[in-house]
DNA sequence: AACGTTCTTTGCGGAAAACGCAAAACGCGG
DNA sequence: CCGCGTTTTGCGTTTTCCGCAAAGAACGTT
């Protein structure tokens, strides 16, 4: 566990030494290009200085790699998503995508009754919006529009509009959403907060 | 220069935010799975702590994403890679390979006259050694033997053995040099030193 | 609308790491 | 053996980190 990052981060200094030296470049030199002074330089390739960011960056930029072939962390990324569903007002979600940038999917399960004589409550917030109906029938308000999505059927809205989504009946309603990109904005939460939305 | 990374290292911190939001994980949860203690996580998230290695890479772990990813650094890399070369005891070494593990090649160029009249001195190290004379005559002391390689002739041999290169006449020699790889090992420079030799 | 729960931020003081500088140590070639 | 370029290290000061626990916010419920 913890082993595996350890030994991801001391392997770091050797790994950065090994790389300047194959490259020629003096700490000097280095020091020059990055901004970094030697004396720092010497301590992290020598481990006796922790890899941070500030001093990643530069040197990734330097060498012209990316930080993860600069650090050798090991690139063990399972391929297949593995969903790790959470509820937000009794509301299923299912996030299906796993970079943090571009587009985002999801499945939302609205248990059956869920939105059950609730109000809606509709929120707008950044970004593009576009979803199908998986199982069920899902009532969509959007705007002044109130309408019900079928089985099969899709909808597509800018997400500026402020909308919500219930049962339309009594029976569970399952449907994907995929959020995207409008200034590589987020969809989060039903409530709209600022800084959600900074970094995409 | 420098805003650049600035402005990664300030985004660091509400990217990771907005990710977490969007997997639905809390700051407890996520202290669990990664070990790190949730005041550290929130101050990270809002930026009152540096993004350190310690912290990015349980997280890149937990998040199933590389490190790249999670900070957003801009994957402005040139495909093509631009060579520096430098010089090692008057030999030009063109180094033709950026990322830090794996096979590394080299164009090397021995000026007219280089090695006359110096005595051969074969050095050893981790790795296997392939190479191909571009022009000139390269003479090649390999343990015992002592050869000579003709333009479009190749060689190949575990560096283990002692080796040293020269030229054979008074033209200036150019071979390309393929290091690979026995334990992902690397040659660096004439004299073998231990620490050279650590990560890759 | 007030409540309780859960999640998140923040203040604190001691401990640890970082900082640049300059001197010392090292490596290598002459 | 000397000299130069490179790298390491000692030092005192300044900054950051640390976990804890209390305070604060957000949210769903009554």
């Amino acid at each position: 566990m913890s082993d595996d990052v350890d030994a991801v981060l001391a392997a770091v200094g050797p790994r950065l030494r090994a790389l300047r030296r194959r490259r020629g470049v003096t700490l000097t030199a280095l020091a020059e290009t990055t901004g970094i002074p030697v004396s720092t330089l010497s301590r992290l390739e020598s481990g006796h200085r922790k890899p941070g960011l500030e001093l990643l960056l530069p040197l990734a930029r330097a060498y012209q790699v990316p930080v993860d072939e600069l650090i050798g962390a090991p690139a063990d990324l399972d391929p297949r998503v593995r969903p790790q569903p959470f509820t937000r007002n009794g509301m299923t979600v299912v996030p299906l995508t796993r970079k943090p940038g571009g587009l985002q999917a999801y499945k939302h399960i609205l248990p059956a009754g869920l939105t059950e004589g609730r109000e809606p409550d509709p929120r707008s917030h950044e970004g593009y919006h576009w979803l199908y109906v998986l199982r069920g029938r899902l009532r969509v308000v959007l705007g002044e529009k109130d309408f019900v999505l079928a089985e099969g059927e899709a909808a597509e809205f800018d997400t500026h509009l402020p909308h919500w989504f219930g049962n339309a009946d009594d029976h569970h309603v399952e449907f994907f959403s995929i959020l995207g990109s409008q200034g590589e904005r987020v969809h989060i939460k039903a409530r709209f907060r600022p800084d959600d939305d900074r970094a995409l």
